[in-house]
DNA sequence: CGCGCGTTTGAAATGGGTCAACAAGGGTGG
DNA sequence: CCACCCTTGTTGACCCATTTCAAACGCGCG
């Protein structure tokens, strides 16, 4: 494992070039058990299961979903490099949506069996894992406000600016356009709206210029413009860690 | 304090009748600030600001929620005895919505400033918060299935249903009944619905005989057929810590 | 008594859902 | 090389669940 590949991992204080001490290089190496990599369409936690590990996403993009019984579904959030995976099914004992791919991903594979070691001799990675649950949490307080408050139109637009926002923050722009391999379906899916008005919605944006969704890549012209339809306080800044 | 007083809450371990040493004693005590009585529509945290303080319900209910610029209001969750106040702002800094009290609450009171030293020396309690962190990660992820993919009488019935079991879960039903003091309002703006049809829903469910809300009390005679209206498996047991 | 808050009810307007059809690839097998 | 199918995106027409607007009711309270 190279010093780059874990960079965006959020537990990255367990990578061995950051750590303090001999104890420490043998705990990380202990704890993290190997990286794995995915094809796009895995499915890698399953609702409803227990998860005898835990990953942290390396590279590559993937959605966290819920399914009814009707079989609709409830996308809850768009899973980007940085982000931790089964958190849930490791402290609650099974996972409360479903986790897949949606690009190939690479992944770290720490496991759950490790956890309360971690939360003994490591303090400082315990509260990271507390900080990330926390931070997650506060995100789908703003997916609340949205699907409750918002418009159709406000609401594709705020999903635009945020997964911009997100996937700018790890480093995954290129001038201005980010990827976005999702379907229109699990944007849909993500905001409650039918694919058909979210569809429409999204050619109203284009037509007006303010947002380019097509061939997998999402460009934005005039970010201020676009947040300011979607009703967001862009000046806001994205949450960091206290300790 | 008595035992009962603290047997709601979530951190109760930290409860001196149950710690197992000195050391635990002299912690807990500590680490516990206080006891706190609050008014009904006192708010305990305001968005976007830090606190220094963290409260766990001991008695009386609230509501989390953010305020949008224009004035609009989208209810988070409701507040129980045994939740948990603030941890976002202990973690991440500052709250991502106000919470307040909708009754008169006891609450338990501590220092923001432990918390760091909590996780240092008690892991059992750090593993604690994670959990309590989860549990609400999972929760909020219920509610926005329920108003990504549900009608309005779903999400009515679905609420009802949930507020009823939580209320249940901590005691507070009496023969089927549980207090609900809430508003229309509190409820339009936590399903994301107008006031006007949220109170035309609960009128249909009360001319069904599905479910009575009226003066602050929620009584719900057949829960399977609430349940089976709102699409929801009742058989899902509440989470539980693993360790 | 009069005022304010929460609830209730009716009528009109509309945003978004549903249905249906088509277009543009890409893959596969003949 | 073509014929076929499957997935994804696009568009138009229609309709209805929910919103918005407006008004009234009951009740507690100064």
């Amino acid at each position: 494992m190279t010093r780059t590949s874990c960079a965006a991992c959020p537990l990255r204080r367990f990578e061995v070039f950051e750590a303090f001490s001999a104890d420490d290089i043998a705990f990380t190496q202990s704890f993290k058990s190997g990286e794995m990599q995915v094809e796009p369409g895995t499915t890698l936690m399953l609702e409803g299961m227990p998860s005898p590990q835990l990953f942290t996403v390396l590279a590559g993009l993937g959605l966290r979903h819920k399914t009814l019984e009707d079989g609709q579904r409830q996308v809850i959030n768009f899973v980007l490099p940085g982000d931790l995976i089964g958190l849930q099914a490791a402290i609650m004992g099974e996972m409360a949506h479903s986790v897949e791919a949606t690009t190939d991903m690479t992944l770290c594979v720490f496991n759950r069996a490790d956890l309360w070691r971690l939360f003994r001799t490591q303090p400082q990675r315990a509260f990271d894992l507390t900080w990330l649950s926390a931070v997650e949490e506060h995100f789908l307080g703003e997916t609340l406000v949205a699907l409750g408050r918002r418009s159709a139109q406000q609401r594709v637009a705020w999903a635009l600016v945020r997964i911009h926002a997100r996937l700018r923050a790890v480093g995954m722009d290129h001038n201005g356009a980010v990827p976005m391999p999702w379907r229109q379906r699990d944007l849909a899916d993500a905001l409650g709206l039918s694919l058909v008005h979210t569809n429409k919605t999204l050619g109203r944006l284009r037509d007006s210029g303010l947002a380019r969704w097509s061939d997998g890549t999402l460009l934005i012209p005039d970010m201020a413009a676009l947040a300011r339809m979607a009703g967001i306080d862009l000046a806001a800044p994205p949450p960091r860690p206290l300790i």
